[in-house]
DNA sequence: ACACATACCGACCGACCGGTATGTTGACGC
DNA sequence: GCGTCAACATACCGGTCGGTCGGTATGTGT
């Protein structure tokens, strides 16, 4: 009764398979453009196998979107940025760290939430909380550090909640733009303007104007 | 030969008709999710005229990002804020006037060129170009007015060009980020962090840490 | 040994997809 | 009055869509 003599179950499960396939191509196509049958060849597997484990291409959406908050949550968990004592170096990491992160194809950076929640907003009620979700809950990783910056550097009237959704909305808005242009700069660029805006906010004895 | 002989030509042509259409289906659900039947019912023309003015689906995806950018020039071309005689009343009012324009349900004011462009940027290289042109054409009539004022208020280090693509890509996380929380709220928070960055930008000596 | 559950398989379904082929209509030049 | 052409309408095409269903292989509890 050893570890071998069970059929080993397999390295990684059909759903896992599916649904990693399903974050490549939605992020590539967008959800509607993705087929069923796409993913289950892209995948390795069945119809029938799809059909087992998602009741619905909806319900597919759905745990792609949680399935997304997973991983993107792993990397952000480990990245080397959280260890900075003071939060607003915590926070420029971030900012830097996703800068770094635009790196290739379009396709490779780009978020999946972001992508999704714009086709199906209106039609699917579900996706929608889920991308929701997704979003709102990275962005309350970046909130604690913020309002702990907040507090220390003695920053008024912008709440820590608002600041975090901006710098997420700043993000999206960066991947639209480098899709609209076929390459990464643009983007690189805006998330420039973000860091100008956080450097004004947090420290603006640093040089307001840019001037000398 | 008076005017009432004529057989009146339809007020508004089959095409133009299949245009606005295609702006109200693609930015509630998508470019992928829209079919041409769909777009026929709601334009009351049959699918031989729609092959008629397109020669395929794409086309069509084309000349409704052109025709977006025609509506959507109109519009700001008309709007008040040109008039102000200060260049950074004129950015200052367009951005007000972008954030008075969010208003409604979220399909009311997003963006047809950003919602259009994240499904079709890898696979309908003339959709990805037309969506391109409809956004930098935008930013464009912006980007005078913003030199002008780096030039007035004499900031450094900040492109004109770059500074307007920055508006344009937080105006498309709003949206982003409005289609995810089912409502317009967070989109002006945003607008919000855009204007007061503007501010910290132009206008330093405007009490920078917002305290007193 | 046998009932039962899980995890698939893949042929098949009707609806709908983008696109085409053919026909009709009315304005306009000549 | 006649030929031409744009502007449609209608019927239809092959293919693909999301989804179903009867069946099977394998392991498990008793």
């Amino acid at each position: 009764m050893n570890a071998a003599t069970f059929p080993a179950p397999p390295r990684t499960s059909a759903r896992t398979k599916l649904l990693d396939a399903a974050l490549t191509a939605i992020r590539a196509k967008g959800y509607s453009a993705t087929s069923v049958d796409e993913l289950c060849v892209d995948a390795g597997v069945t119809k029938g196998a799809f059909f087992h484990h998602f009741a619905t291409k909806e319900t597919l959406g759905v745990a792609a979107a949680d399935h997304w908050s997973g991983i993107t949550g792993g990397l952000f968990a480990e990245a080397d940025y959280h260890r900075h004592a003071d939060p607003l170096d915590r926070v420029f990491g971030y900012v830097d760290f996703r800068a770094d992160l635009i790196e290739g194809p379009v396709k490779g950076f780009t978020c999946l939430a972001g992508t999704m929640v714009q086709e199906v907003y209106d039609t699917s009620p579900a996706i929608r909380a889920a991308c929701e979700a997704s979003i709102w809950g990275h962005a309350a990783t970046l909130e604690a550090d913020i309002a702990e910056a907040i507090e220390r550097y003695g920053v008024k009237r912008v709440s820590a909640r608002s600041l975090a959704l901006h710098t997420q909305a700043v993000l999206q808005g960066a991947f639209i733009l480098a899709k609209a242009s076929g390459g990464p700069d643009v983007a690189i660029e805006t998330i420039e303007h973000l860091k100008r805006y956080l450097a004004l906010l947090f420290l603006p004895s640093s040089n307001p104007k840019g001037n000398a």
